[in-house]
DNA sequence: ACTATATGTAAGTAAGTACTTACATAAGGA
DNA sequence: TCCTTATGTAAGTACTTACTTACATATAGT
């Protein structure tokens, strides 16, 4: 071996990192653009200890989007209990807005397979958003039978904060604070 | 030949239909995941007939998405130049967001390419929206002060009918209205 | 009828790629 | 000290894929 020092690792803490880079590569190649060799170069171990961890590449891709994909359809349920319906919206669009914007990356990465890979196709995300949204709507008691123009403003407001990312929290905050201003009407 | 009846063409037709079949083809399966030979068989040609038309996958590619490309970023100049700055504004956002739901699926393709295909990045797609609707609107005089929130609109409304774009002119119209309306304050 | 043109089939090349097998070695805990 | 565990190198397998070469044939226009 050449220089195996300090490459040692528990079997969990491994995992973890070549899950990490596993996704940087991933979201910088999509899927069908990474080698498991870019995937191995990248975590610095060698392509065979990676099919040590996984069974195969389709295996690493969902095991390293998972976490993002299931956290950011859940709804910040914490806190939002107590909250009138419209305040409920607002707290739940910041906090699903906050998240989207840290995570835009990874989440264009789901968004982009789901176009050409029929298992993430499966998941129906954007559908789902829509539904939480559809959902949110009614329970806030805004008009639904506005054309569904209040339901267009908040998945592009989402949209827009994955294609333009690069805000801190008081400037989403603000924003939706805004919006929620304009949509009540 | 086993059936090559009706199947001749003229050079330009022939080459038409290629760029349109490698386009259905890029947009179901991505640039890595489709094969010269899933291209030449949407067109139902032969492999080497498809190589007697172009040099390289990466040429039929640009020459698949360039008219697209170059077309929705095109501002419509026609009948704008006459009108006042706000309903310009209006003009060219019924226009282009018409463009766009029409070829969404094109677009997504250029988005999502855009990611991971540094020849595509380099057209700043995005970006280029983003001045384009930054122009249209200090044009229109609208507070551009106010922390990019019009902006925002707007291409958050672009982009959602991107990945909700079932809908007719109509609905398109009276989406941009009453955006405008809220805008405008 | 002749000729340019469009297309096909057959076959191949060179490179890449997911994944495997076999064997060796060093580190860490018991 | 022993043994389990993590990791490496070397080599290979089976398949895919962009792109080429060579040769044959049918069609359309002149």
């Amino acid at each position: 071996m050449t220089s195996n020092i300090g490459k040692r690792m528990s079997r969990e803490e491994r995992r973890e990192q070549i899950l990490e880079s596993a996704l940087k590569t991933f979201i910088e190649k999509g899927y069908n653009g990474s080698t498991t060799m870019d995937i191995a170069k990248k975590a610095d171990i060698s392509e065979v200890t990676l099919f040590r961890y996984f069974d195969s590449k389709k295996q690493i891709f969902m095991d390293a989007i998972e976490p993002i994909l299931v956290s950011s359809l859940k709804e910040s349920l914490v806190a939002s209990k107590d909250l009138e319906t419209i305040e409920k919206l607002e707290y739940i669009l910041k906090d699903r807005i906050k998240f989207i914007s840290k995570h835009h990356e990874v989440i264009k990465l789901i968004l982009m397979e789901s176009q050409i890979n029929p298992e993430i196709a499966d998941f129906n995300f954007i559908n789902q958003i829509t539904l939480l949204l559809q959902d949110l709507i009614k329970e806030a008691g805004i008009d639904l039978k506005n054309e569904g123009i209040p339901l267009r403003l908040l998945m592009g407001s989402i949209l827009s904060f994955l294609y333009l990312p690069e805000v801190n929290d008081e400037e989403i905050n603000n924003y939706v604070e805004k919006l929620i201003n304009i949509i009540k009407k």
